[in-house]
RNA sequence: GCGGACGUGGCGAAAUCGGUAGACGCAACGGACUUAAAAUCCGUUUUCCGUAUGGAAGUGUGGGUUCGAGUCCCACCGUCCGCACCA
């Protein structure tokens, strides 16, 4: 008998996969449709097994769906536009193409030998022409249609470098390259219009039925729809184009209890004040070195400059009110200006603490009447509070009702006006980088902004730049950057800002439906396939691609690019975990440490040394990631064991959802465990099984466990419960292995063949063909159980006894209650616990459990 | 800081509706085969007490609801993800 050689078996039958056009897309008005999609990969350089991990999951649904006879969409590109190419460009002096496409060209060769079922034929990177070309021709159908957007934003500027940086960049108020100090810099910029549709992406998340209940908790958050009072606080003595401060509130509830006034330090009366006050100038400067990011405006520490002026408290008119700059107001949400009520918000607390200001509650808890010290009070808003002299002559009630209450009395005596508001934000688009989508329009002196004609698409990016200066090239390439006007046919200068990497992924999922299409897709292929039946993908997704994919599909179906019915692109999403590795370190000078990769560190039961002996310090199990060098490389395994393996092993143990750890033992079982298979296959095809056995027990408990494990695969790939899955197949491949010659013993291994060829279609494949059977098994219909094996005439309760179990009790399937009763307490060990106590009550459960209490 | 999740044996986990906690796998231990090893096969394996029949405890911690809680409720602890220019 030979062993199992996946290096020999698997490129056989990929190569026979290819050969018979097995995985192409066809258009099949007779057949349903199936279109299954993961995250396509940023082409990094290669393959990490998270990769092989997300890839795996999909293909498993991909095969499964087209066994069960639909026509299958299961394509992959490359999401290639980005910073890493520029920086690989920087540090290396090679073209960021070039070094996308050979990434790209190495991803795919280890893509192939994963043996996924993939229609490669529809294949494309976004930095292609066709693609971006398809792209550009978007924007101009969404300018024209009021989707797009020119006005100011906030960026990182490194004055160094003199460049915009990334978030992901700055490192402690630094430029991560040059070591300067950022600062905040305005600049005009492209927006999409995606809070327009605030509204209606937040309404749309309850038709989203199969995506996660988080995900779509973490949308409508960061959609953040809130009903608010907007309000003018008069100021004492008014300023020229400033008599007041509007300020947004959504707990107008609490405006008894306002002590200060915070406005944003790109307020508008802050910048004016800003000239007349070197120190508040100061101050703002200071300000607006801290990072763009919420995250680094919300954990700096909240700083305050009082402004010396005041202003009226709208209804008690005897108050007035200090007006401070503080550097936690954000001048993008409401209207960059808040009052601050100590007692109610921890913020405003720690702030009025800080800087002295009086603290007064507008409200208590029931029957409590002490003012907060140093804990803010933030009950929910659905829960009752006593209100303390509230002006509109609330009492006790809910914070909600109290909020509406107060919106009402506002409005009545014109005092303020009820506002929804969302915390989302328009999508800023504009790049100041190379190695993006460029934005097709034209700065024109005679017309302005004009879109380019679409027959001058694509725009294409120049190939001769280099990255030897900082900043752009675009911007001082003259044959990319001078061009004329399609309107008046005047010089004029092309618009060399890109567009954001999140727009490439936007709409890739309708472009895969036709991608050689010349327009960006085409109505037969996007009505027949769209929508996406199943997306996978990272939980880190969850809102920023997801969101805006929602909104392009909108705007896709208002330009006429997307039928009717494809607004939600995605029918379901499963979001799944990462895989995670132990981390190895050894003392590095002063105090860093060095980390070490697991091919070069050995590891026993007691610790981890490295090849000459020296111990190594085993850290936390995380993410795989390259600054730990606690990755794993899907080639090595593939090599090693074979994709099949590589496949298995990802599948099994940890439920999708879940991180996974990956282990040299987890991948050495797996690989053990599909030898064993094909043990049983070669033992299975040598034997002459008597069909008189097919008549005994064994051989009908064997077909039983069979037909079951058929039908619990089925739901378990239906829920992505692929652990479970796994676990069935074990369990089967146990009871083939116990079971002797015979004709059920053949038809469970051809079973098990066909349940494991979505997960191991190689192993599946050779043992189809071991044992004799025609054509390939990855176009084997799915199999079907066999209802009449499932049924069971026995089954075995537990008997509890005040809660506790005590006994077991075997009785017929079809046992009524009082049936079951009555043998329980018949039972003897129940008669023994009993011991002549009274039963007080006698709980059934049919088919689970039964619970005498005494 | 804000938003969202997760926490079960030595390890990865299972437990579909509130109904036998630990299926399945790894590791470990014992045995068979072998001159030996590897490979393979069989068995044991939540913890504690007990030779055993058996008993007690047990799902991050502390409370609560229930005949019955891993599952529901409240509080706390720990870990992870996102925060708009990383992809």
């Amino acid at each position: 008998m030979s062993r199992y050689n996946a290096q020999a078996v698997e490129p056989k039958w990929q190569k026979a996969w290819d050969d018979a056009g097995v995985f192409e897309a066809r258009r099949n008005p007779d057949q349903p449709k199936y279109y299954v999609l993961e995250m396509f990969p940023y082409p990094s350089g290669a393959l990490h097994m998270g990769h092989v991990r997300n890839y795996t999951m999909g293909d498993v649904v991909a095969r499964y769906k087209a066994a069960q006879g639909f026509a299958v969409l299961h394509p992959m590109g490359w999401d290639a536009f980005g910073l890493p190419a520029e920086n690989a460009a920087m540090e290396r002096k090679v073209h960021p193409g070039d070094w996308t496409y050979q990434n790209i060209d190495t991803m795919r060769g280890q893509f192939k030998a994963l043996g996924l079922s993939i229609d490669w034929s529809r294949e494309f990177a976004t930095c292609d022409p066709e693609y971006y070309g398809q792209q550009q021709a978007l924007f101009i159908d969404m300018m024209n249609a009021g989707l797009v957007a020119r006005k100011t934003a906030v960026v990182n500027w490194d004055p160094v470098d003199m460049t915009v940086l990334a978030n992901e960049q700055v490192e402690n108020g630094r430029g991560w390259r040059s070591g300067a100090v950022v600062e905040r810099k305005e600049l005009t910029q492209w927006f999409f219009r995606i809070s327009d549709m605030a509204d209606e992406l937040l309404d749309a998340i309850d038709t989203l039925e199969d995506w996660p209940e988080k995900v779509r908790l973490m949308q409508a958050n960061w959609i953040g729809k809130s009903r608010g009072l907007e309000l003018p606080f008069q100021l004492s003595t008014p300023l020229p184009g400033h008599d007041s401060v509007l300020c947004y509130t959504t707990r107008p509830d609490t405006l008894r209890g306002a002590s200060f006034i915070a406005i944003s330090p790109d307020h508008p009366l802050s910048r004016a004040l800003e000239a007349e006050n070197a120190d508040l100038a100061a101050f703002n400067t200071e300000c607006r070195r801290t990072g763009t990011s919420e995250e680094a405006l919300e954990k700096a520490e909240k700083r305050g400059f009082d402004t010396g002026l005041t202003v009226k408290h709208p209804v008690f008119a005897d108050q007035t009110l200090p007006v401070w700059v503080g550097n936690f107001v954000l001048m993008d949400y409401g209207s960059g200006a808040v009052f601050g009520c100590p007692a109610h918000d921890q913020r405003d607390l720690d702030f009025a603490r800080k800087y002295d200001l009086p603290v007064a509650n507008a409200f208590h808890m029931p029957g409590e009447t002490a003012d907060v010290g140093t804990e803010a009070l933030v009950p929910p808003k659905t829960e009752t509070v006593d209100y303390v002299d509230h002006f509109a002559g609330i009492t006790t009630t809910t914070g909600q009702e109290a909020i509406d209450a107060t919106i009402d009395w506002m409005e009545a005596k014109g005092l303020g006006t009820g506002q929804t508001k969302f915390r989302l934000r328009d999508w800023g688009v504009s790049r100041q980088r190379y190695w993006g989508c460029p934005i097709p329009v034209i700065h024109c002196d005679a017309c302005g902004v004009v879109p380019e004609r679409k027959e001058n698409l694509p725009i294409e990016l120049p190939k001769d730049v280099t990255f030897d200066r900082p900043g752009n090239p675009l911007d001082w390439h003259p044959t990319f950057r001078d061009c004329t006007c399609p309107s008046c046919g005047g010089a004029a200068r092309r618009e060399t800002d890109t567009m954001d990497t999140f727009v490439d992924s936007s709409w890739y999922y309708a472009r895969f439906t036709a991608p050689r299409a010349t327009t960006p897709t085409e109505a037969d292929d996007v009505a027949y396939w769209m929508n996406v039946d199943q997306y996978i993908g990272g939980v880190e997704h969850a809102i920023l691609h997801l969101l805006y994919s929602r909104f392009f599909a909108r705007a896709m179906q208002r330009t006429g690019h997307l039928p009717k019915d494809a607004v939600e692109p995605f029918n379901a999403l499963f979001t799944q975990g990462m895989v995670t590795h132990e981390t190895y370190s050894t003392p590095g000078p002063s105090g860093s440490r060095i980390w070490h990769s697991p091919d070069q560190v050995i590891r026993t039961e007691e610790g981890a040394t490295l090849a000459n002996g020296s111990a190594v310090e085993v850290g936390p199990i995380i993410k795989m990631s390259k600054s730990k060098k606690n990755v794993v490389d899907p080639k090595d395994i593939v090599a090693q064991y074979g994709a099949d393996t590589a496949r298995w092993f990802v599948m099994s143990d940890s439920p999708p959802e879940r991180d996974v750890e990956w282990t040299a033992a987890g991948a050495d079982a797996a690989w053990k465990h599909l030898q064993r298979v094909w043990r049983l296959a070669d033992e299975v095809s040598q034997s002459a099984d008597d069909p008189s056995t097919s008549e005994g027990e064994e051989a009908l408990s064997l077909r039983r466990l069979t037909h079951r494990t058929i039908k619990d695969m089925t739901s378990d790939i239906e829920d992505f419960a692929f652990n479970k899955a796994v676990a069935r197949l074990y369990e089967l491949t146990g009871a083939i292995a116990k079971a002797k010659p015979s004709p059920a013993r053949r038809e469970a291994m051809l079973i098990m063949a066909r349940l494991m060829t979505p997960v191991t279609p190689h192993l599946a494949e050779e043992i189809w063909q071991h044992l004799g059977q025609e054509g390939l098994i990855s176009q084997a219909p799915w199999p079907v159980a066999d209802e009449s094996l499932l049924v069971v005439s026995e089954i075995v309760m537990p008997v509890q006894i005040n809660g506790k179990r005590r006994a077991e009790l075997s009785v017929p399937a079809d046992a009524t209650k009082e049936q079951v009763e009555e043998m329980a307490l018949a039972d003897a060990t129940v008669q023994k616990y009993l011991d002549g106590q009274t039963v007080r009550k006698l709980i059934v459960v049919p088919g689970r459990i039964v619970n005498v209490v005494v």
